[in-house]
DNA sequence: CCCATGACCACAA
DNA sequence: ATTGTGGCCATGG
């Protein structure tokens, strides 16, 4: 299946537009895309992220909390820290260590 | 069309 | 802080 304009890919287009070393909420992006309260959506769209073809950064999305909800949905249960890690992104105990100083919020920085 | 599921969020106790 | 509950809405069977 193609998600050429599909809700996914909209959601990718937002993802992909997460600068290196920043990190977003799955509602952030929910509330950009018209959809705040369906956060659940986002995550959906994440989940099928590793079948777009495009490399969607889905590691720099995580919940409200800064925590790493979905790193047993990465081909690895490590790899989403390792990524953020390798980022210059502390994370402890799943969680995104001074998350807010780091969160990048697309309705302010896209706000068009 | 109805039902179930989901990487969430907000609120109440 | 932790737990439970409702709502949100796209996607698939």
């Amino acid at each position: 299946m193609k998600a050429d304009d599909s809700f996914f890919q909209r959601v990718f287009e937002v993802v992909k537009q997460i600068p290196h070393g920043r990190v977003t909420s799955y509602g952030a992006i929910a509330e950009y895309l018209g959809m705040k309260g369906s956060s659940r959506m986002v995550g959906w769209a994440m989940n099928a992220s590793h079948t777009a073809d495009d490399n969607i950064p889905a590691h720099r999305v995580v919940n409200r909390n800064g925590d790493l909800t979905g790193k047993f949905h990465f081909a690895s249960p490590t790899l989403m820290e390792e990524l953020l890690l390798s980022e210059g992104i502390k994370v402890v105990d799943d969680r995104i260590i001074d998350f807010k100083n780091i969160y990048w919020n697309p309705n302010i920085e896209i706000a068009q």
